[in-house]
DNA sequence: AGCACGCCGACT
DNA sequence: GTCGGCGTGCTC
């Protein structure tokens, strides 16, 4: 029996398979889909089996298999073509799909690390044997109590008894320890509650079939409760035996949704995303594996995990950029789902309060089946929403908060109701400018502006993480000018704390929530109102659920406004009106106020009017003009290296590759500077693919990768449907 | 990726 | 004459 294998090293010139003899005792255990050990040249490396057959014709000389690395872990069928199919998607090596679906913990990686985590019990050999020895050494008064206490209960964790007495015992062939595989994270069942739904929840509950592939958009204002429909179909899946995968955005909601799922179908869970320990997801990744759960919530990379018997996959917050990976291999978990979908003959719901525009576009085309839920539950009002021009505040001198939204704050906290403050910081950044001669920090390598960070007086890039400390003078004019302009949310938090030196207040930013379970304490903090004032970047923007909240506040609504970005305007119509939705989510009617200088900028008044429809015909429009998604396909190449010449050279050599091989309709743009032109001492030149229809599109990219996997000088960073350009 | 082989420059 | 630079090619 012969195997051909994939080797662990994910470099163009190794994607391929490689074959290898079966040794005759793994005959019985080998399976497709299983990781192996093999030598490979003169060292020995990791692979994946990747197809068995009987005989090798292929004129090589096969060498055994070594040993198969884990038993238990095998990438069924399925899995295995996903893994194909993501490799051919992103142009990735199949060895680096499958590395992408397992959790690190299963990655293949040089040293090796146990995590199964044991509690260990002590039993008896046998019990006439231990009452022999109680009365051989009647002294051994430890040992005895210990035996005692087995015989009790028939048996004793391990920790209980000292381990020179588990020695003892051991040595004397009284005890054998046991290992009881653990979870570290375990729900118990606890008590299931089941909510009922509301007609419009039902009605759209009932509209998908289960009997067939179809992609379905809910769309569904902020706080109708789409929830409660996700978990209804869910359990559906369940009492017909089936599974179901619900992804969320990588951020924020992951506890509080993991929290409703629990409540919902306790141990039959389990959760999956990035702020979990290794060990952890690996437990997790077992459990899914052996089959002990039903129902898989966690982030992008759970559209990877390998249930059986799918009958729904779920994906909240459609429009979150969390689903696309931004390295590689550039993934969108939509179609990683949609894929899964077709494969199993099951439904894919896409949810959102504000879906994209290729999603909205679709399901207006019939491809995506539209499914809406246009009110909120129980009596809860849409909030109402205020604008307020910031340019006659500036000249009264209100910098940060307008007369209005200050008024506001005061009235809230008298009547102790809870607040949102979003500091909006997408295409912003607190920087440090000299006042005397315009000079500004900019990072060395990567050369965008230095973000000053008070608290600890330091300069950093937020790209590649350089840091410095601030000078006294103007390193250009050695002035002793140099200010910061703009407004970080620990600014933010000073300026509330002067204003308002009773209220408590806290701040939610990458800062204060880097540590392991901070977010989670934050959210439950202020949902115990331990807070009034709840202050943060866009990570406070979604899903998350806090009745007492009455007034919203937008600081700066324009931030993202004017980034260079073809979705800047769908990002902060998003953003914003998911923010303007945790207000008022229960019955007392909730406020917001959206701070801008642009109040009749259409993205703004939209928000303002609660009016999607406008906003996405609006969009579209200037989406067709300048033939952007969702009428034009996109493709980014970037070309990447340290010499400056070489980059422009060889994206130049691409761009005629591209023109002289693609068709004649694709519109092929650029080369220019990546919008981080230099990046870790590299440069970086982008061209811009635009089509509609291109049967030649795929096999051109990859001649072309592969023409640039044996460039010395540059590398290509190929990302289709890119969400920023 | 890692390693061997191989073909040209500056050295005891 | 030899040591070592890294360009090229191969690994079942």
């Amino acid at each position: 029996m012969y195997a051909n294998v994939i080797i662990e090293y994910g470099v163009k010139s190794l994607n391929k398979t490689f074959i290898y003899k079966v040794p005759d005792e793994l005959k019985d255990k080998i399976k497709v889909g299983m990781k192996v050990y093999v030598p490979f040249g003169k060292s020995e490396v990791f692979g994946f089996v990747m197809e068995l057959q009987n005989n090798n014709d292929t004129g090589y000389d096969a060498k055994e298999i070594i040993r198969i690395d884990n038993e238990e872990l095998v990438l069924n069928k399925e899995l295995m073509d996903v893994g194909k199919h993501l490799s051919s998607i992103t142009l990735c090596t199949l060895i680096t799909a499958y590395q992408t679906m397992l959790p690190s913990s299963l990655k293949i990686k040089k040293q090796e690390h146990n995590y199964d985590k044991y509690d260990e019990y002590l039993t008896l050999t046998d019990k006439l044997k231990a009452m022999e020895y109680i009365c051989k050494y009647p002294r051994r008064i430890a040992q005895i109590k210990a035996i005692n206490n087995i015989l009790e209960v028939g048996k004793l964790n391990k920790k209980e008894v000292s381990s020179e007495v588990v020695k003892a015992l051991e040595e004397n062939g009284i005890i054998v320890i046991e290992k009881v595989n653990k979870y570290r994270i375990n729900k118990d069942s606890g008590k299931i509650v089941k909510k009922h739904l509301t007609e419009d929840q039902e009605s759209v509950y009932k509209s998908v079939d289960f009997n067939k592939h179809d992609t379905y958009l809910l769309y569904g204002v902020t706080g109708s409760g789409k929830t409660e429909v996700y978990i209804k179909w869910i359990e559906k899946c369940i009492d017909e035996g089936k599974t179901a995968i619900m992804l969320v955005p990588e951020i924020g909601l992951t506890t509080q949704i993991a929290k409703r799922f629990y409540e919902a179908f306790g141990s039959d869970v389990a959760i999956f995303h990035s702020s979990l320990s290794e060990g952890e997801k690996y437990d997790e990744y077992l459990k899914i594996l052996r089959g002990e759960v039903h129902v898989v919530v966690g982030t992008r990379s759970a559209v990877f995990v390998p249930l059986k018997n799918l009958g729904i996959i779920i994906i909240d917050e459609e429009d979150s950029s969390s689903y696309k990976q931004d390295n590689n291999p550039r993934y969108h978990a939509k179609d990683i789902a949609i894929y899964r979908g077709k494969y199993n003959n099951i439904p894919v719901v896409l949810g959102s309060a504000t879906p994209t525009l290729e999603s909205k576009a679709r399901a207006d085309k019939g491809v995506y089946k539209l499914l809406r839920l246009t009110n909120r539950v129980g009596n809860a009002k849409l909030p109402i929403i205020h604008v307020i021009d910031m340019e006659p505040e500036m000249k009264k001198r209100n910098m940060i908060f307008s007369e209005f939204l200050q008024n506001k704050i005061k009235e809230k906290l008298e009547r102790r109701e809870q607040i949102i403050l979003l500091l909006n910081r997408r295409g912003f950044s607190t920087f440090i400018t000299c006042s005397n001669c315009g000079y500004t920090y900019k990072c060395p390598s990567c050369d965008i502006t230095l973000t000053f960070h008070k608290s600890t007086n330091n300069l950093i890039c937020h790209y590649c993480g350089y840091q410095k400390k601030k000078d006294e003078v103007c390193p250009e004019c050695h002035e002793e000018s140099l200010n910061y302009y703009g407004l970080g949310t620990e600014k933010l938090e000073e300026r509330i704390k002067e204003m308002y030196p009773s209220a408590r207040v806290v701040r939610m930013d990458q800062d204060t929530t880097r540590n392991k379970g901070m977010h989670e304490r934050i959210i439950n903090d202020f949902k115990d109102y331990k807070y009034d004032i709840l202050l943060g970047t866009q990570m406070i923007s979604k899903g998350l659920d806090f009745p007492k909240v009455t007034l919203v506040g937008v600081i700066n609504a324009d931030a993202s406004l004017n980034i260079p970005d073809y979705r800047s305007s769908e990002v902060t119509y998003s953003l914003l009106s998911q923010v303007a939705g945790r207000a008022g989510r229960s019955e007392i009617p909730g406020e917001v106020i959206i701070q801008t200088f642009n109040p009749d900028n259409y993205v703004i008044e939209c928000v303002k009017n609660n009016n999607y429809d406008r906003f996405y015909l609006q969009e579209m429009q200037f989406r067709k003009n300048l033939k952007y998604p969702p009428y034009y396909y996109l493709v980014s190449i970037k070309v990447i290296g340290k010499i400056y010449e070489k980059a422009i050279e060889n994206s130049q050599k691409v761009k005629k590759y591209l023109a002289d091989n693609l068709n004649k309709e694709t519109i092929v743009l650029g080369p220019t500077t990546a919008s981080v032109f230099k990046f870790n001492n590299e440069y970086r030149m982008q061209i811009i693919i635009k089509y509609k229809f291109d049967d030649k599109l795929m096999e051109t990219l990859k001649d072309l990768d592969n023409i640039f996997s044996s460039n010395k000088d540059n590398y290509l960073e190929i990302d289709f449907n890119p969400l920023r350009i």
